[in-house]
DNA sequence: CTTACGGCCTGGGTGC
DNA sequence: TGCACCCAGGCCGTAA
């Protein structure tokens, strides 16, 4: 793929979870703030929650920072209408929220580049780029939230997995009776873990998928916070995931896919003791795991 | 209240 | 060559 200046793209094919997501929002970050969105155009437009919202309110406002809540990716635009009195009354602050999905896709181009299929959204920006959203599946969201309303929003989601602390972890999650794994992918639990960093994060910790939380030890739970934070960690220096074509802003692919210990991988060996990496579905998903290093709950219970 | 589960959304990839 | 089917993550409704 061939990069031009002024070209920054940031996509994340498959299954973007919190180290794609991450990596797509450093590279906005890098990008966006200071622009004024100018006009916004819509194709399909069943992924975003209140269509019309986004012409009437976005155009005129100023991106002025780019963060991320769990999965979400949240782009923070200032009005630029003059404050009426001397003091500033505190300007509306809007969030465009973005979920990405499975396929979704941010890019930042010359408005003059090609349209890549299924892109359904532009944000043409004053410096004569524009920001796209494409996502061939439409599973992805889209939302603006008033900042009066974002605790709101907040309250549908957990902690976010890099900052809470042993003891929050082990209350939050050791006292529920679910299996581990459907806890980990809950994002009202924890924001931002799906299905590849859940089996990477349940292997590196020796605990089975179908594990019920309540019944791990405190070891245990200190363990798969501690897994889940090096494999989180590991993760988003190495760009992310790229199962297909995800390439970061550089055009570089991610590169923890090589780094994959059990996600599908289902009948290759074990990199830990050599047995067969087997997939069952928990929760609805399908969980890679070995059967070896991660024992079945309750197999062996006294 | 908590947990489990099935179905729905969509379309690329797969296998027949 | 065509085409039926599987599967993915989030969400919702329903059942236990």
């Amino acid at each position: 793929m061939i990069v031009r200046p002024g070209c920054a793209i940031f996509l994340a094919a498959t299954m973007p979870e919190l180290p794609e997501v991450e990596t797509v929002v450093r590279g906005l970050r890098a990008s966006l703030p200071g622009r004024t969105i100018l006009d916004v155009r819509l194709g399909k437009s069943d992924f975003v929650d209140d269509p019309s919202a986004l012409g009437d309110c976005l155009p005129g406002t100023r991106i002025s920072d780019v963060t991320r809540l769990g999965k979400f990716i949240c782009i923070v635009l200032e009005s630029l209408e003059k404050s009426l009195g001397p003091e500033s009354i505190s300007a509306p602050r809007l969030n465009l929220i973005i979920h990405l999905g499975m396929t979704g896709q941010l890019t930042v181009r010359p408005a003059s580049d090609p349209v890549a299929p299924h892109t359904h959204c532009f944000f043409a920006l004053d410096d004569g780029r524009e920001l796209r959203y494409t996502d061939i599946r439409r599973f992805g969201r889209m939302l603006i939230v008033p900042e009066s309303r974002m605790a709101e929003f907040l309250g549908h989601l957990g902690k976010e997995p890099l900052q809470i602390g042993p003891d929050e972890f082990c209350r939050d999650l050791g006292s529920r009776r679910a299996r581990i794994k459907a806890l980990l992918l809950d994002q009202r639990v924890l924001r931002g873990i799906g299905n590849i960093y859940a089996d990477e994060s349940l292997f590196r910790s020796r605990i089975h998928p179908a594990q019920i939380a309540e019944n791990l030890g405190k070891k245990q739970l200190l363990a798969l916070r501690r897994a889940v934070r090096e494999i989180l960690t590991a993760a988003i220096r190495l760009r992310g995931s790229s199962i297909s074509d995800y390439v970061d802003a550089n055009g570089k692919r991610g590169e923890f896919q090589q780094r994959h210990r059990v996600y599908q991988r289902t009948g290759k060996s074990c990199f830990r003791c050599r047995g067969k990496i087997r997939r069952v579905i928990v929760a609805g998903r399908s969980s890679h795991f070995c059967p070896r290093c991660q024992p079945a709950p309750r197999s062996r219970e006294k």
